[in-house]
DNA sequence: GCCAAGTTTGGCAATTTTGTCAAATACGAA
DNA sequence: TTCGTATTTGACAAAATTGCCAAACTTGGC
């Protein structure tokens, strides 16, 4: 495995490794949302939820059009349930016992 | 989705979002390991590969065993081929164009 | 008991990530 | 063009993560 490669993987799982990332991608995994629409559901400063947005994008999770003055973002990965039924299985887990 | 839930999920994330630790989970697929065993194949400090495995343990994608004096690791959930398939997909993808 | 090998823990500086404000940009409507 | 709404970018302080050293455990063998 190379070095490049294996950092380009890590900046894609690090891309999800933030509360209002995760929460991000599970609303977009109902449908296309503007950055208001996504500030709405996460909270915070409107900038930070564009930087968010700007993260997901560049490793890989997201695409984005514009519509009017808006920016529609939707997930550009099929996998992304398969990913959090693999995550919710071990955060259950691990919530149980932490010893 | 409670709080607390999407934090456990949070720190399940984050703790595969590290060049070493990515390693050392794709290591253990392949089988049981110590902490020696794994510096070896992701160098630095000793104190740190264990470090690492702590957090992994915590999140619980691994488990360990005593034997003899040295600790082995194994992983402790059947997804993470499933996991690591998406990342790669989407890796993959990101690489080829960051604009 | 004592020693050596393997591992973990505590402390701490260096680095990275995060969040907010202000300013800048993009676009449609009047 | 000018205004108003939507979003992005830059700068910077606060917070979290990382990695190394030294010291402390733990276990098996003598």
């Amino acid at each position: 495995m190379q070095v490049a490669m294996v950092q380009d993987q890590v900046r894609v799982i690090k891309a999800l490794a933030h509360p209002a990332r995760l929460e991000i991608a599970r609303a977009l995994a109902e449908g296309e949302k503007s950055v208001g629409d996504l500030q709405a559901l996460v909270g915070g400063d409107l900038s930070t939820v564009s930087k968010h947005l700007t993260l997901m994008r560049r490793a890989g999770w997201i695409d984005c059009r514009k519509h009017g003055q808006q920016v529609l973002y939707r997930l550009a990965c099929a996998c992304l349930p398969t990913f959090l039924r693999c995550i919710d299985e071990i955060a259950v887990r691990s919530s149980d016992c932490d010893c």
